[in-house]
DNA sequence: CGGTGCGGCAGT
DNA sequence: ACTGCCGCACCG
């Protein structure tokens, strides 16, 4: 045992002695903000995981999205940070981790989501479609359960494969080798994620097990008939895959699957759609925007309920009277 | 809810 | 002349 812990000591100072100019660092590792917390990837410039805690109660507040602002993260060095512009005219979306929605509690909270080093590109229409319903369903976990854990991030899949040559012991040969590749986008070159992950750890109580979901969705257009549980993977996958152990003190061998526990049913598309023609509706300024809206509704093939056709009803005499 | 782009208007 | 901000219209 001596003799162990001597020898550890001799490599430590050897250590010191190599590392006579610090050790390599990539700081922060950790950025604690009011409500979430995540770790970035300082090359990549995009986060590797980002943590929530979900309950019903703070997800209640008056926080708005439009008194918010995307914008660069100045405590990281300039080098580091990823920019407005990287994302302007790219074609990919800036795409929250944390979601906006998530922190209604407070402005300065719901305002910290937008820094860059929360938000990744994304693909638009996943962004605003699947993810979207991802996260409306996450937030509904709170209906059922007292607290809901969730880290979301992201990782980089192999997605081709191709014929090289190599020489082995002076003899060529052709063998298959994978890749990843991923575009990079704007001066600051953003990694593009072939792929986003989210893991939830949902709590009824403070007693008993924890329910845990982990899930890996492509970071591409998702059709609407696509069930959330199509894309259900191990822990470990995602944990093999990010180089992170995401939940070092649960006892996993203690935790119920979430999907079995809840069914991992999203909202369906058409009462999603259905939602938000009908805030635009309910919120129309102009006989204009209405009538589109409700037009709409028609070309989707979306059938309003008595609630929507009222809403409807009157909206149309208010406006015109005016 | 999640995003985009544009036009006007201020401040450097 | 460039930049940031805000309101507006638009889309899934």
């Amino acid at each position: 045992m001596l003799i162990i812990l001597n020898s550890h000591l001799i490599l430590a100072e050897r250590g010191r002695q190599i590392l006579k100019y610090g050790v390599p660092i990539q700081a922060p590792l950790v950025s604690y903000n009011k409500n979430h917390s995540l770790h970035y990837d300082q090359a990549k410039k995009i986060p590797s995981w980002v943590a929530e805690h979900l309950t019903a109660w703070n997800l209640k507040g008056g926080a708005e999205r439009q008194k918010c602002n995307f914008r660069s993260d100045a405590s990281l060095p300039e080098m580091f940070r990823s920019k407005n512009e990287d994302y302007r005219g790219s074609g990919w979306s800036r795409g929250h981790m944390a979601p906006a929605a998530d922190h209604k509690l407070d402005q300065a909270a719901m305002n910290e989501t937008f820094l860059l080093t929360n938000i990744l590109p994304q693909d638009i229409s996943n962004n605003s479609g699947f993810w979207n319903r991802f996260e409306l369903f996450c937030r509904d976990l709170t209906k059922k359960y007292e607290d809901v854990r969730i880290i979301s991030g992201h990782l980089m899949m192999p997605n081709g494969k191709e014929d090289v040559t190599v020489s082995i012991g002076g003899e060529k040969k052709t063998i298959t080798q994978k890749f990843i590749k991923y575009p990079v986008i704007g001066e600051s070159e953003v990694a593009v994620p072939t792929h986003l992950f989210k893991v939830i750890v949902a709590d009824e109580s403070s007693k008993g097990p924890s329910s845990l979901g982990a899930f890996i969705v492509p970071n591409e257009p998702i059709s609407r008939e696509h069930k959330l549980t199509e894309y259900q993977v191990p822990l470990e996958e995602i944990e093999k895959r990010s180089g992170f152990e995401l939940l070092p003190a649960l006892d996993k061998s203690k935790t119920k699957d979430l999907c079995s526990d809840d069914g991992c049913q999203l909202m369906s598309f058409e009462k999603f759609e259905l939602y938000f023609i009908g805030r635009r509706i309910k919120g129309a300024t102009t006989m204009n925007r209405l009538e589109k809206a409700w037009e709409e509704l028609k070309i989707k093939k979306l059938t309003p309920d008595k609630d929507l056709t009222t809403a409807y009803n009157e909206k149309k005499k208010e406006l015109s009277q005016q």
